[in-house]
DNA sequence: GTCAATGCAAATCCTTTGCATTCGG
DNA sequence: CCGAATGCAAAGGATTTGCATTGAC
């Protein structure tokens, strides 16, 4: 999985002029391999365990970048941007007791856009859904 | 129109112990009198035609307050809070071309929750929906 | 060698907060 | 009158940016 997103970089940045520096393979493979929907604080203090030097200005720029070359996506909590390095349309549920966010596996919401492009004169690109609701270990502590 | 909200502001004011200000009146009045969703300078710039001394700060407590009243609701638009003046369920979609925010009007939208629930152990209390597209003033543009 | 990327710190933008004063009920 | 609300300015938090230096190709 490691080898595999490095591999993936390496070509991308190549083919965009940009380089494939140790500090955004990092910051990649570390978001990658969290499998959690980091904000760049919490990233960086991930990726200074084994790059200590590395700064939090680094961070911004990288996954900044790494948005703009669709390798993560940007999803917003609270209003601050937090960063999600899966790629397959899936789409999130924030717990409002707890206030995490966790992936939902949801089929036959795909065709949203279709539902809603015949009421409208939108030309519908794609959409951006979250569901507030109670994950289950909160459940059972309430 | 204007009568109402200030009715409605005053009886919900009252209730909680808050006071009914002719700032606080003001701001709800133009926020739905705009039938946009404005952010809070936008609001103050406004606002501040009828009332040239009331402050920035002023404008963010009340919209603050009149969120948690449930007289406002806030959506977010590239992670920045815009106040929405209308109440009643609706969803939103914002042209990626003109960075515009309009309502939408869309039917058989409000089960999300119903097809989602039987999928996972969530329970889901209500959805925050947003489309991007391309508006009808786009369309002919491009 | 060239130009992109980094580290660092300062700057920016949006929003909140502290405090003395004013106003609503 | 009492406590909530205001205006003002300063502070706060997240993110971006300028610049000299380093590193990738």
């Amino acid at each position: 999985m490691t080898a595999e997103s490095i591999l993936n970089l390496g070509e991308i940045t190549t083919q965009n002029s940009y380089r494939c520096s140790k500090q955004r393979n990092l910051i990649l493979d570390t978001l990658v391999e969290s499998k959690k929907h980091l904000n760049a604080q919490e990233l960086y203090e991930l990726v200074r365990k084994k790059r200590p030097k590395i700064s939090l200005g680094t961070v911004y720029r990288n996954l900044n970048l790494l948005q703009k070359l669709g390798l993560v996506n940007t999803i917003y909590h609270h209003g601050k941007k937090r960063y999600d390095g899966r790629l397959e349309t899936h789409y999130h549920i924030l717990c409002v007791n707890c206030d995490e966010m966790t992936d939902l596996e949801v089929d036959g919401l795909s065709d949203l856009g279709i539902q809603v492009d015949p009421k409208t004169r939108f030309r519908i690109l794609e959409n951006g859904l979250i569901f507030f609701g109670i994950c289950p270990t909160c459940h059972i502590e309430l």
